[in-house]
DNA sequence: ATATCGATTATCT
DNA sequence: GATAATCGATATG
């Protein structure tokens, strides 16, 4: 026994394996739904370890060098390198001049194909969370302000490029990882990628049905 | 409730 | 110089 409880044993979460990343973007995409991102990091003041936790209600599969869409259709670049490295790691990149997003690599090496978090239903943490967003929680109400939206989830859970691109999200100790709790059980629903001009028709987007924190406009199904 | 628009910068042509 | 895997504010029904 360590001194200090490991953070899987904390949070209940258990990480996924390397294995689960290597596998075709859709594959993925789908297999996320349900599982944990979990945040763990010292904070800054000393008063003790910073751990987030939040479920995943929606993603979107990107499908590499033959996908007009995804950000390793023109190749490698030190931008998106990343993506043509091993699976299971997180690909960081900056939008309109605002808001980081959150990928995680898939398939395998110089096979590029990631998954982009769209939005998380929050679990642990809910205060720190607002606290990152700027804003204070006053009701039920603003829950899905926190982490509907990929802009919004990076922010509520602190990620940037210079901080988490190219974390393993296989490891706890990368501060930023992916895991199981076992507990999900959801209806899946697939529809096209939103926010894109290129293959905008393919339906790549991953999310749980009737779920209140998946973004974009409510939908009756 | 839905539609439109401006912000702001890394990256690529 | 143009574009972008977004968000929040503002305008309008």
């Amino acid at each position: 026994m360590s001194a200090q409880p490991s953070l899987a044993a904390s949070t209940g979460v258990q990480p996924l394996q390397r294995d689960f990343f290597a596998r075709h973007p859709r594959r993925v995409a789908r297999d996320l739904l349900g599982k944990v991102l979990v945040r763990s990091r010292n904070s800054k003041n000393g008063v003790g370890p910073v751990v987030l936790a939040a479920r995943i209600v929606e993603v979107e599969a990107y499908l590499g060098e033959n996908d007009p869409a995804a950000h390793a259709f023109a190749g490698k670049t030190a931008r998106n390198s990343v993506l043509f490295g091993p699976p299971g790691y997180a690909y960081v990149y900056f939008v309109y001049g605002n808001h980081y997003c959150l990928n995680v690599s898939c398939q395998r090496e110089g096979k590029a194909g990631c998954v982009l978090f769209r939005a998380l239903e929050p679990l642990i943490g809910l205060e720190t969370m607002a606290r990152a967003r700027g804003t204070v929680l006053k009701g039920p109400r603003d829950l899905p302000k926190l982490t509907s939206g990929p802009g919004r989830l990076a922010e509520a859970f602190g990620i940037t490029r210079a901080r988490d691109n190219g974390s393993d999200m296989v490891s706890p100790q990368s501060g930023l990882w992916i895991g199981d709790d076992g507990l999900y059980r959801g209806r899946v629903l697939i529809t096209p990628r939103i926010g894109i001009t290129k293959a905008a028709d393919q339906p790549l987007r991953y999310l749980v049905a009737g779920n209140a924190f998946v973004s974009g406009r409510k939908r009756v199904t």
